[in-house]
RNA sequence: GCCGCCUUAGCUCAGUUGGUUAGAGCGCUAGAUUGUGGAUCUAGAGGUCUCUGGUUCGAUCCCAGAAGGCGGUACCA
């Protein structure tokens, strides 16, 4: 045996992470949250398994080049293909499309849980991340978009977000009024209308000039990639260009709609501008009716309340391509995020969604529209980790009972128990005893807010010692010699030796006051 | 996918114009201190210098490729 034992090396498939107990519990309390605003609007929640058959998920999806890429697929003993699901919607789709016939019309629901995605990971872009959606199945005005929406902003406001993110708000059907007016309309200009949206929802990235080398022959970027261009003609580019920036530039247009959103504003009034810009005498009707609903929105948000720093129309919003229908919204983070180097780091949308009326209809002959949006928890407290607005705080550890005499253990773990039974976290030290010291280094490494101490002196006298480590730690701090260190015992005092007194005496402890409280 | 940068101890990083035993700080383990977390001091453990191939008498270092990480870009249901 002279041989080393060939050692596996531990390490985690790329894109994937592992959770500690302080980013557990952020979450839990983000999606805690996140789950009364939903409930208050009256959503309820359903919860839908990990995998799904592929042709449920995959069928309708527009990744046309690459079928199935993105996707985690394995084959099942009857050599159906099953995915990991990518996303909450198209679960969703199945199973309303499913209990069709039991389900309340207009479906609302809400769930959390995990998604995956088989690419690249990026900053804050895992291959498997939470999300949080709501949807309403069923309900085909507007309102039910701008309900979407407003329930967005209150849901970042409830995770203490207020003034650091905007909704911004789109329609699909405006865009394609867009594309048709250009002359983009028809099946065999769909490659095209696809490479034109893509550029423009890079308006809020790009400065103008960029997009439209997007639009027309291509743009290199700084690390020197050449991405092709959507090959417009200046013309097409141009008018293209004119919708996004009426008055030139990405930052005035925005200040425009800010404008129009706060008074009088009639669609009229916008065709007309945008007639004069192309200098055509009309524009198709479903870009007219893309901004009447867009007006409809624009009227329920400000009778709600929600002004343009929380809620705005914005023209490059696309969203996904070929899924949304209708009006489409996206959350930004309004701050500047960056990693741990220091560096900024571009950090997409945090959340967003959209009309799908087509997706629940693919399971049915009839119509079902249907409006939602997710928000991103996983990418969106990887934001708020990133630039410290996480609450991520190690939970109180265990009440530790000392072993300072192995024969008494059966003492020890009687006052274990006493604790626990009055809801306590509490443990037996359970490592190697030899050395006391160890087990108050144990103690603290653990974030115990107490140790409990009873050696042979203390069974003597009927008493126990209990050692608040959190005052402990600060007295301590002011000591600098070692023995009047030790002589001192910060933070350490004496009880009576019944267990009711040890509960009393520890429940006493703020720390301890404040897990209970906590956890009634 | 494409482009750029990076990879040396658990972590953060030095270093070798290509030469015998590869370093620091922090952390970890043990002791000083028979029953007290921190500080101090002492000692110790810990490395296939990411991997594979090439050049060379000799490679952690030079070259090529791969993997992983970071950033950009593309895609994003």
């Amino acid at each position: 045996m002279t041989e080393k034992k060939k050692l596996i090396a531990p390490r985690l498939p790329r894109g994937f992470e592992d959770r500690l107990p302080a980013d557990i519990g952020a979450i839990n309390a983000m999606t805690a949250k996140i789950r009364k605003v939903y409930e208050r609007y009256g959503f309820d929640p359903v919860e839908t398994p990990l995998l799904e058959y592929t042709d449920t998920l995959g069928k309708f999806l527009p990744d046309t080049d690459r079928p199935n890429a993105g996707v985690f697929s394995l084959m099942d003993d009857d050599e159906q293909w099953m995915s990991l699901r990518y996303d909450l919607t198209a679960p969703l789709a199945r199973h309303f499309a499913e209990h069709f016939n039991d389900l309340p019309k207009p479906y609302r629901s809400y769930r959390a849980g995990y998604v995956f995605r088989n690419e690249k990971p990026g900053p804050g872009r895992f291959r498997q991340f939470m999300q949080f959606d709501a949807d309403t199945v069923g309900a085909a005005g507007p309102e039910a978009d701008a309900e979407m929406c407003m329930m967005m902003a209150d849901t970042m406001d409830a995770l203490g977000l207020a003034g650091k993110y905007v909704v911004k708000v789109n329609n699909r059907k405006v865009l394609d009024g867009v594309l048709d007016a250009i002359g983009l309309g028809g099946e065999q200009m769909a490659a095209k209308r696809l490479a034109v949206l893509r550029a423009m929802d890079k308006a809020d990235k790009f400065p103008i000039e960029e997009v439209k080398k997007l639009l027309e022959g291509g743009r290199r970027d700084e690390s020197g990639d050449f991405t092709q261009g959507a090959g417009l003609t200046p013309a097409q580019s141009g008018a293209v260009a004119q919708f996004l920036t009426p008055f030139a530039t990405v930052d005035r247009l925005i200040r425009f709609f800010g404008r129009v959103w706060t008074k009088p504003f009639t669609v009229r009034r916008y065709e007309e501008l945008l007639m004069k810009a192309w200098g055509v005498s009309s524009v198709p009707a479903v870009l007219t009716e893309g901004l009447r609903e867009l007006e409809q929105m624009r009227k329920l948000f400000r009778v709600a309340g929600y002004a343009p720093d929380r809620i705005r129309i914005d023209p490059s919003v696309v969203r996904g391509l070929e899924y949304y229908t209708g009006p489409v919204f996206e959350i930004e983070l309004t701050f500047k995020v960056q990693n741990e180097k220091g560096q900024d780091v571009v950090f997409g949308s945090v959340g967003g969604g959209g009309r799908y009326d087509g997706l629940v209809s693919r399971f049915r002959s009839e119509p079902v529209p249907a409006t939602g949006f997710s928000i991103g928890v996983s990418r969106l407290a990887n934001a708020l980790k990133l630039t410290g607005n996480l609450g991520a705080v190690e939970p109180t550890g265990p009440v530790v009972v000392l072993v300072m005499d192995k024969a008494e253990t059966a003492r020890y773990q009687a006052i274990t128990s006493g604790l626990r039974q009055a809801g306590i976290r509490a443990e037996m030290f359970m490592g190697n005893t030899k050395n006391f010291g160890k087990q108050v280094a144990y103690a603290d490494k653990r974030n115990a807010p107490a140790v409990i101490i009873e050696g042979s002196q203390e069974r003597e006298q009927g008493i126990v010692q209990i050692k608040d480590m959190i005052v402990g730690k600060e007295t301590a701090a002011a000591i600098s010699d070692n023995a009047e260190y030790k002589a001192a015992r910060p933070g350490q005092f004496e009880c009576k030796g019944d267990i009711a007194s040890i509960v009393a005496a520890i429940s006493e402890l703020p720390a301890v006051a404040q897990y209970l409280k906590d956890n009634q």
